[in-house]
DNA sequence: TCAAAAGTGTTATCCTTACACCCATGT
DNA sequence: ACATGGGTGTAAGGATAACACTTTTGA
């Protein structure tokens, strides 16, 4: 609760150069292209767009811009911060510098990049496949996920901790009769991490270590990347973001599937349809779509004019329980 | 929306030290003490508790908590991150090195500290007067900030941007028919410095500028401030952490007080108390308070328990309406 | 004709907000 | 007696989630 380390200079002696750290930017890009939800990586690792932040740089959102750009060659539209967290940088054991990692999240469209950069869109569920709700409850989570997560509470010999490892579960995944909640992407990461059961919680042995649970990232990205899913999946809820990821004009099947490919679940269509035409956030263009499969759909476009209206605009879903 | 600055230095090529910047942790700490929202501050000016990140801190929140409690005596309990952001620290006109300064939100109980330190609680009406509607719309509101902003809005010479100007203010402050909205204090802020209506929009006025509204902090403290304002007030709706600010045993009034001061509105008493004891939040210690005036009161103790069984614990707050 | 998607109508349920009222204590 | 705060009952209205059903196209 209460932190006991106290530093030994005086507060108003500061120096602030002695005290240099470095701070790193880091993105997690999300676009969502034929019902997939993406995310931006860079080199043939598993990596998040980031470069540190540079004297250059006008504010820490336009040094990220930058460096997505560069990287990726995409331009960012709606960006919003995460977390700032510091790590140690260490030579041997002994630490050197500080390093702040300052995290955004960024929403734009699948599109070709400009130059050959080394990136490349991946599924997020292919780093976190117990998230894709959408077809039933994914089978890892059954088969894998909850009886080692059974044998991680059983092991602690304190049956108060036992107790509370498995409640934490519980709650997390939606276990016991409890409803499955998708905006505890992070929480649930952060038990698979406690609980040993993806690859970065065994330093040394993210390439060689057999991954139980989704695709490995290096450091902590794979944990920004949760952060970034589980706001997201907040946020769609009661701010007009979905629109960042849809294409300039759309239907309304076509933006219930970026939204069920977001939350990871589905949507009940008539409701969708009332809830989004109710809040005035659409206009129709007058276009159709005929080539869906049925009858022709109404093409719509999103009233910019909400923005500047609505500073505080709200975006309600109807998430069915099915 | 996108930025064309781009540094001149290639990722791959990083070398951490020389764009080594400094960053300085800054702290929102918030206690109620007698049915008022306190802040607490340093020094005889106005300003927030705050200090450089050094390497002897082992994380962001330890060295945070160390520089309260240095500076102020006092621990804290529960705290969070609130917003990163970056400035040029500046000699003359040219910018020689950047400073990240990392605010967090930190709630207490207001005590006496343990040393002589020069620190000093205040109410955080006294920076923002025209957030406290708990005896009605304050005065300061259409006596002299919404003509003030009228007249702001009126002096764009573009219909389009006096419009928006205009839009935006009824938003925020709830003009026009719109109700109020305690949660846009962080809008409410930033559109009375757009306006200039805070003596911190106007460099080197900071002491001298008559405050037309509200006291004056120095830097950006005042939007830190607002934006801790914010978030507590969104907070307290759907997480149980007024009772970090409540003494080990409280009556309800006193409780609903305490909501009432963050909120700066009233809330219905009778729907208030039924809410509260239907959630489980609190359990009853078997005492009574007879010195409240009126009929002994039930004391009540918040369930520890409740922040094991929910990670993601609810709280919902009626607010009335009056 | 059937599959697939677009749409409309309606209802059961729960939550929010408010109103009306009674209870217990001190002055 | 009355002021002050504690405490209960209940009903109106709105939002949510579900069910049932019709319409329009292409294969």
């Amino acid at each position: 609760m209460h932190d006991k380390t106290t530093p030994a200079k005086k507060p108003t002696a500061r120096s602030k150069r002695s005290r240099a750290v470095s701070a790193d930017l880091i993105a997690v890009v999300i676009a969502v292209t034929n019902g997939g939800p993406r995310v931006l990586t860079i080199g043939q690792a598993d990596a998040l767009p980031s470069g540190p932040f540079e004297l250059g740089h006008r504010s820490l959102q336009s040094g990220l811009r930058a460096w997505v750009e560069r990287q990726t060659g995409h331009s960012l539209g709606y960006i919003e911060q995460l977390y700032t967290f510091a790590d140690r940088d260490r030579i041997g054991d002994e630490p050197v510098q500080r390093v702040i990692s300052i995290s955004y999240l960024g929403l734009t469209r699948e599109e070709q990049a400009d130059g050959q950069t080394m990136h490349s869109w991946r599924s997020w569920y292919d780093y976190f496949p117990w998230e894709d709700h959408r077809a039933g409850v994914p089978a890892i989570l059954p088969d894998i996920l909850v009886p080692r997560l059974r044998a991680w509470a059983d092991e602690a010999s304190d049956p108060d901790i036992r107790h509370h490892r498995w409640q934490r579960a519980a709650i997390a995944f939606g276990l016991d009769g409890r409803v499955w909640n998708e905006e505890l992407a992070l929480q649930r990461y952060e038990l698979l991490y406690e609980a040993e059961l993806v690859a970065e919680a065994k330093p040394g042995n993210i390439a060689s270590a057999p991954s139980i649970a989704g695709l490995a990232m290096i450091a902590d990205h794979r944990r920004i990347l949760a952060t970034g899913i589980a706001r997201l999946r907040t946020k769609i809820k009661y701010r007009p973001v979905v629109f960042e990821l849809m294409p300039p004009t759309f239907t309304l099947l076509q933006l219930q599937r970026t939204v069920e490919a977001l939350a990871g679940r589905l949507v009940h269509k008539p409701n969708f349809r009332r809830l989004i035409e109710e809040q005035d956030l659409i206009e129709e263009t007058g276009e159709t779509m005929s080539d869906t499969g049925g009858r022709p759909a109404k093409r719509f476009r999103f009233r910019q004019a909400v923005l500047a209206e609505r500073t505080v605009a709200g975006t309600k879903l109807p998430l069915s329980r099915v």
